[in-house]
Formats: C-alpha cells, structure tokens, sequence
DNA sequence: ACCACCAAAATGGCATACCATTACATTTCC
DNA sequence: GGAAATGTAATGGTATGCCATTTTGGTGGT
C-alpha cells in the first residue's frame, strides 16, 4: 500500500467502487449492514471524497441505499424490485431486438448465429460458464445491433442491477433445455427478418428466465403481484 | 443572491443545477459553450464541491457534456439523439400503459377521463399553457399507474431529457387537432380495458408526436435514420 | 416507570489546498 | 517554414478541515 497511495492518479473511486461491489455480490456484506462512510475509507485507505462518490455510484447501481442521516446500507433484494426491473429489461430488450431486426446486416445477424452454437456448443459440454457468458453475450450483442444508443445505456444499467439476482442464483440450470429451444427460435426468427416475433419470441424467453430467478431467490414470495410474466394476456 | 449567499444549509448542489439547467433549457447558454468549473464556481459564490455534483447531474440529464480534460460544455441538442430517447420513451410508455391498464381500478380510470376532458376543455380554450401541463400530467399518470417503480423511474429520468426539446419546440402545436383524436382513441382503449390496443395507440401517437419536434428542431435533419417512427413497420 | 431534555457521536455538505495529468500556446531547433 | 520541445494554464482527482443537522444514548425531573 506503500506505492500507491501518495499518488493523484485515477482510479481511486472504480477501486473503491470495485472492491465493494464485489463483496456487496457475492455476498459477503448481508443487506442492511451498514456501510459507514468514514470508517471504510480509513480501512480501504482513502479519503472521504472517493468513498463518497464510490458509494452513491452503487446507489445507482441499486446495491445500496443512502438513507439519510444514518449511510449507506447494503440494500436488500427485494425479489418485487427486481422483477420490475426485469420485466423492463425484457420490454428493452423486445424493442431492441425489433430494431436490431429491420437494421442488422446479414453479417451481422451470421455473427449472431455463430454465436449462438457457440452458445449451444457449451450447452452440449455442460460449460455452464462460458454458456451463461455466450448468453449474455447475445443478449447485448442483440441489443448493441438496435442502433440506439439510449437504449443500449438504459439496458446496459439494467442489466448491472440485475448482475446481484443472476449471480446469487447462479445454480439455477433447471430449464436450460427450454431456455437453448427459446433462443433457437429467437435466432430463426431473426433469420427471417421477422421482427415482431423476434420481439415476441425474446419477450417471452426473457419472461422465463427472470421468473425462474425470481422464484428461487428468496423468503417471501409475494410475487403473484400483477406484472409478473407477460402483459398480454390482460 | 443577497438573500441566500449566507451558507451551511443544504441544497446548494440544487441551486447550482436549477440554475444551470434553467439557463441551458431556456437556451441562453449556446450548445458548445464552455462551463469552466472553477470559474463559474467563483461567480455562483460556491466552492467546486457543489459546482461539480451540479455538472455531474447535469451531465447524467444530458444537458451538458463532460470532455476529459477539457471541461464541461453545453450539450448540443442532437436530433438523433433526442429521436433514439424518444423512441426508448415510447416504448417505455405503451409498456406502462398496457400495464396500467391491467392494474387500474375503475376510479383510477375515471380520474384519467376527468384529466382528459379537462385537457379537452384547455384545448377547446386554446389554453397552450394547460394543454401542455394536463397532457404531461395525463401521460406521467398512466405510467404512474403501471405499479411498476423502475418504470416510472426511468420514464421520468427520460422525461426530464426531453423536456429541453420540449421546451425548445413549444409553438409547434400544428397537430392539435390530431393529437386530441388520438388521446381519445387512447382514453376509449382504456375505458374496454383493451391493452394491446391502449398500447398501440399511446405509441402511435408518441410517435407522431416526437416525430413533429425532431422535424422542426434543428439544421442538418439527417433524421431519416432507421429507427424512426414505428417499429412494427419493418 | 415515563417523558422531557441534553450532550456526545455520527452524518451530510461545503470549502479549500495540493498534486498529477493533459491541453494549449509559445518557443526553439533543424 | 515546419516539426519538435518546452512552458503554462486548466482540469481531474484526492485529502482534509469545518460546521450544521440529525441521531442516539444517557440524565434528571415528575
């Protein structure tokens, strides 16, 4: 710690950021523990300044709370909250891959495929690993093709809030059969160019897959709420 | 700025991006122009604490534009951009609506059809003014009532974006007329609790309502990108 | 026991100083 | 005259101190 603490350079608040956004994922910091300003950044060795900013990025990150008057505190899943947030996600998601859709090149959606048996591929290995990074991968990839860069930002931050959710439940391989069926038909939509399913088909993909984690993740499950699944069947 | 130079209470960070971002949107600072932290630091009376939180939350609405190293400056109102945050609102506000939709009591959507015949009467009234203020407050409403936190709050976050634009192109009120018919088809939607439709019709008429603005807006209307419009023309 | 009141500690927010890095302009060298 | 080197100002980032507000735990009065 000698070697680097004298110096001005950057970095200080992703550091700080980092390590904690670490811990608070895998769970080494329970919800609720508090999470006290000046102390940390006595222990990390940094200033106030740093921590602050560090800690009111993962309040937008959604992975803490600053409540005011008494810090910052590790915020709690709450499976209701996230599953809000997924089904935005999947409404992004169903609207990027309908833009992506009209506007992808045919090399694009080549590389799309290609990456799918990738995909496939590690499925067929048991890789859950380089699956569950393959499918991210597509996913984004899917996104990134819409062209719009709004919503490729508004995804992104979704998607890091959502990283807690799928990393807690990361044993979850239940379904992974339906889930490789669902992207087959997502991807041959695609090649169709045939947008509104390829919404669709994403859409309810998506669906399943945050249902999943949401069902498994925690204690009280209240959350027969109303927008869960799909809004079409009203 | 005799009154509240005399510091301590909280809120400054406020102050200082109220001002700066009343000052952007009412266009008496050109895009491009530089906000030299410190200089404008001296002049607001306040250290470079609160002057760069104010930026930073300027910078994250769109408002201005943090070049490393080089400053803060003005955002320039591209209208690709405000066209891309326009459709990701749109898309935004049929999901909410088709939720809300689903969610909403009876009362709830009898209180949108009051605030819409109260909007009608601006209209008929030639009210500009409350027009514009009903017809935001009927939109926010129907999100509102999708129950869904993320939702709202993106869609606000996104909001607040536009409403430089919004702004900008206030006098542009052409489609009036058309705009009335299409809140009426939306408010019918709901009253049958169709929500597909109240979807496809909300969309539709954001749409066309944004379409007006980015039109009007600017010099090099290079707008004829792809994802302009609708989606479910491919 | 209960409530009001007060003091100590924690927190939030602002001001300020310091230093490294980078942009920009000037100078210097070929 | 043009390119490279250099100096200067601006910027980014961090550390630190101060003070107001709030929380909190303890104290005394009834």
């Amino acid at each position: 710690m000698e070697e680097e603490q004298q110096i001005g350079h950057s970095g200080l608040v992703e550091k700080v950021a980092n390590y904690l956004r670490e811990h608070i994922v895998m769970d080494h910091f329970q919800p609720g523990q508090r999470l006290p300003e000046r102390t940390l950044a006595k222990e990390l060795q940094v200033s106030r300044t740093p921590m602050r900013e560090a800690l009111k990025i993962l309040a937008t990150e959604g992975l803490v709370v600053l409540l005011p008057h008494r810090g910052a505190v590790v915020a709690d899943v709450s499976p209701r909250d996230m599953q809000e947030k997924a089904y935005v996600l999947s409404v992004l998601e169903q609207a990027a891959a309908e833009l992506a859709c009209c506007n992808a090149s045919d090399d694009d959606i080549a590389e799309l495929q290609a990456m799918h048996y990738e995909m496939k591929a590690a499925f067929l290995r048991r890789d859950r690993q380089n699956y569950f990074r393959l499918n991210q991968d597509i996913h984004n990839r899917i996104v990134a093709l819409s062209g719009n860069a709004s919503l490729i930002e508004m995804h992104a931050n979704l998607s890091r809030q959502l990283y807690r959710v799928r990393y807690l439940s990361n044993e979850k391989s239940d379904k992974w059969q339906v889930a490789m069926g669902e992207h087959e038909a997502i991807m041959a939509a695609f090649a169709e160019r045939d947008a509104d399913r390829v919404g669709r088909e994403l859409r309810h993909h998506l669906g399943k897959t945050w249902m999943k984690y949401a069902n498994g993740g925690s204690k009280d499950d209240a959350v027969h709420e109303r927008n869960d699944g799909e809004a079409e069947a009203c």
